[in-house]
DNA sequence: GATGAATGAGGTTTCATTCAT
DNA sequence: AATGAATGAAACCTCATTCAT
């Protein structure tokens, strides 16, 4: 009657050795189902049962771990909403102050912030705060805290840093870190049906392409103008 | 017992006599209703029993006006999107092709859009979407056809005008059109959490006049370059 | 599936003819069986499945009559404490104050009051009383209003009467009273094991008979004296 | 995590070093608190996860000590009764057979009787009684043996012995034993709301008064009747 | 067309109890 | 002897939906 975890994610691998009755990371299988299930069924209609099924455990057991479904949530989302944030601020130090073509490295942190942004689970993440950003209000600070807010100002250091390097040329870097980001992202979720349709890398290139080029030509420093001209 | 609508918003006016001819509009109080606890409530969570109440009919009324919950649901969603497309199409019509102040166009079809982009039903319909759209797939076309696709083409054809007038220096109107409204909406739903915060006129304003300026700094005709500085 | 509530008491005799789908006085067959299981499981334990099985409709039916469980087991037990009061209530009418032997009219009132204090109903509703007064503190006053407290003072008056006629000879007809029931019920509980086990009319003739003997020792006017020894 | 059984009336002192001899007490304190659970909850709602928390031991070692639920309240009734049980048994042994003044005798020894049954621990153990007899019908004999009987019968003895010196005239002792506890007891339940209302001292005094002089009026001997009226 | 009453299915949560340590 | 972790069973309550009026 076990299955062992194999839906969710990341819980296969780990317990799969799982002796006679296993406990060692049930709590991280029943985090990485709770975040599946919850992603596909949003918050109402995913149920205790299903999680604990996808988990591979009994479902008191998930009481056990967490006080309530509303607990659940919160530390499945936060759980994920971590292990992305991680990942998009590593995209945002591939923006260096001292780069030889500018264009280039910004195409090329635009492509890897975008990979970011179309993850399946950023996806998931994006729709399930959307979804219950009423139920839960302090979910977006929850999650924005240590995540997109981060981003928006590590971009707008580094875009600080290449002003005065005489590579920009503009006067509110967290302002212009705003739009660059909205020019990358604004086109996807549109043309991807919120994450729900295929969104291929050459797509991504594009979109992280035409995001710099509008970008560059509004604030390129002078001389390297014409560089930046489609 | 039978309450009049008087919670939904626009139900209440119409509907408050029953006895005669009422019951043409208790469709529409049904739609309003619906909608208001869907928005309120999500998708899952919002009851029959509940939307019934608020839209002052019985349960079975309900039944006789829509098949099922899904039919209600996507009735309610493409009413309230079709009556938000209308004044979002009507904002794009501000812009005109012999305009005196580029700039000033900008920013105010900018201002003009922001407007339905943050009115309370926009930002709910945007929030069911991205709920709802793993459980109504089709949802996304549903809406989009007549509104935000509909909108990003209309806006596409007023820049190409522009160009072709010499006022505009663009070669893709439709990405341009895209990165417009990506300049101009991005910001926003970090700054009023979803649509949770208020986000006042003057930060609308402040918004669209950024938008505008790095948007026109990128594709503004070379005279009224200087125009556009900050 | 449908077994019609031919455990509770009254329910049977009137849902019985029901035709398709009946819906009489299926408030009635609810209120019927939920003191029945109140009574045989204890509040905790009775379920709501187990009432609605016996009670012969299906479970939300008893929610659409009900508010929740305590309020059910509310209506139930006022229920049943009203029926059981208007007996009581009759039974203090039989002393009335111009009697012949007062000896015969005490124990004539008193095995009628003992016939409704021995009541299964009757215990049934002490029993649960006494189980959930620390759950259900306002009960006490809910059930005793129109209860005991009522059957208490009508009696004193009675008391007050005879004593004005002359028959008995008392100072505190209130107290009195008390002492009366007090003298007719208090060995009851005992022999009857809180109402588990037989107590046959005989046994509660022949406490009539000790209450009346004591009460009319303590109590009798002067010259009757005589006549109540043993 | 763990918390020493502070809560429970008497565990607290004892368990305190859990660590050396700890141990030989935990039974007495699993006792308290199960006693004081289940006189707050009720048989089914008291969980041992609260009779475990109360106690300040983990849940299998209530499994430990205790075969299961039901063979833990058995103990915790009978533990509880008997602690009562030698106090009303002390409480009649005021009742001397060669007293100076009856009716201060009797009254002594009604109150004494009084303050037993008035008791917090003897109403609760009165309420659990009624509230479990029907899911324990042995639990009657099980307290009754050492408990109330016991009583009666010993106050039979010396109410035998006090007729015998000519003090009392009566023919049944053991009759006559149960109604005094009947006129002593039996107002007190309907004044105090079945234990959860303050019934003080001087209402004590005054039952135990007025249950004397009523006994005494019926039964004292004739020399003393005089003495006896109020 | 509108409604009051009814229901099967399913939701979250709790509980007594048991392993393995 | 004592415990942390796990679980099957079941409780209360809600919901979408349907009859019969």
């Amino acid at each position: 009657m076990r299955r062992p975890g194999v839906t969710a994610a990341g819980a296969a691998g780990r317990s799969g050795a799982v002796g006679a009755r296993g406990r060692i990371d049930k709590r991280q299988a029943i985090l990485d189902a709770a975040f599946a299930v919850f992603a596909r069924e949003g918050y109402s209609q995913a149920s205790i049962d299903l999680i604990a099924g996808e988990a591979g455990v009994a479902k008191p057991t998930i009481y056990n771990h967490f006080e309530n479904k509303e607990s659940l949530f919160r530390h499945a989302m936060t759980a994920t909403a971590d292990r992305a944030s991680v990942k998009t601020i590593a995209a945002v130090g591939r923006l260096s102050a001292d780069v030889a073509d500018v264009r280039l490295a910004f195409v090329d942190v635009g492509r890897a912030l975008l990979a970011c942004y179309c993850a399946d689970d950023s996806w998931a993440l994006r729709r399930l705060l959307y979804a219950e950003i009423t139920r839960f209000p302090d979910l977006f600070d929850l999650l924005g805290a240590s995540g997109p807010e981060q981003v928006s100002e590590l971009f707008a250091d580094r875009l600080a840093r290449l002003t005065l390097a005489g590579r920009l040329q503009l006067s509110d870097p967290v302002e212009a870190a705003e739009q660059f980001l909205a020019l990358l992202t604004g086109p996807v979720a549109g043309r991807s049906a919120l994450g729900t349709r295929p969104f291929d890398q050459a797509q991504q290139r594009r979109t992280a392409e035409a995001a710099t080029s509008t970008f560059l030509r509004a604030f390129a420093a002078a001389p390297t103008d014409a560089a930046t001209q489609r």
